[in-house]
DNA sequence: CTACCATGCCTAATCATTCTAGGTATCATC
DNA sequence: GATGATACCTAGAATGATTAGGCATGGTAG
């Protein structure tokens, strides 16, 4: 019962989402694709947590959403990163950064 | 303006709290102090937080309480790991090393 | 002596986010 | 005609952290 998922914390999903379409627009139903991709496999996003997450993201303006048709020829709402979806990318990965430093540190302390 | 306090995210603070009495024994406002300590001044969690998660982790076996006198005088619950609460730790480090290289991926794909 | 600060504990209410567990519809394949 | 993949969505529960208090003791500054 090897275990290689990795367990979502509560506050990384935006990051991976924007993470994710920062690589070029996408649909919801590809972002989760994307990012078990992106991870080799690790993360699994479930649907339930993403189109909130998405409805949520797209509402302070991060992302813009259009209708368009998907490879398959299916409707599929298109996500596009905006400038200030770009910019909280950053700053999302900065908080990781020290988060992770943080923790690192705890780690060492004798 | 640089900022160098990290923001817990939901899901960690076990962890550290854990991590913290790995050192050996504390009431739970030395576990605030060693917390910050450990990190580098990096972490502070409330004490809002703090007592409920050390409820919570009292019921789930991984520390045992006992009401001793502080370093000061004071009267002070003393927390102390059990080896049970020594195996969560692992497990919980070992999770979040997964996080962080599942992350770690989803950085550097392209 | 009084005010304040640090030490030490606790709780209730709220908030944010994720998960569970559904539901809908289309299209391809068996 | 059933199943599975693609694609969207929502309601409700669970989880966990924060806010904003409260209480008590003891030391120190004024």
């Amino acid at each position: 019962m090897t275990q290689h998922k990795a367990d979502l914390l509560q506050g990384t999903l935006d990051m991976l989402i924007l993470k994710a379409l920062s690589l070029g627009p996408l649909h919801g139903y590809g972002v989760i694709s994307r990012i078990r991709q992106m991870s080799g496999e690790m993360l699994d996003v479930e649907q339930g947590s993403l189109y909130p997450a998405l409805y949520r993201i797209e509402q302070r303006g991060w992302v813009n959403s259009k209708w368009e048709v998907s490879e398959t020829g299916r409707r599929a709402k298109f996500y596009t990163l905006t400038r200030a979806g770009r910019r909280q990318l950053d700053e999302e990965e900065a908080g990781w950064d020290r988060l992770v430093l943080a923790i690192a540190k705890m780690r060492q302390a004798t």
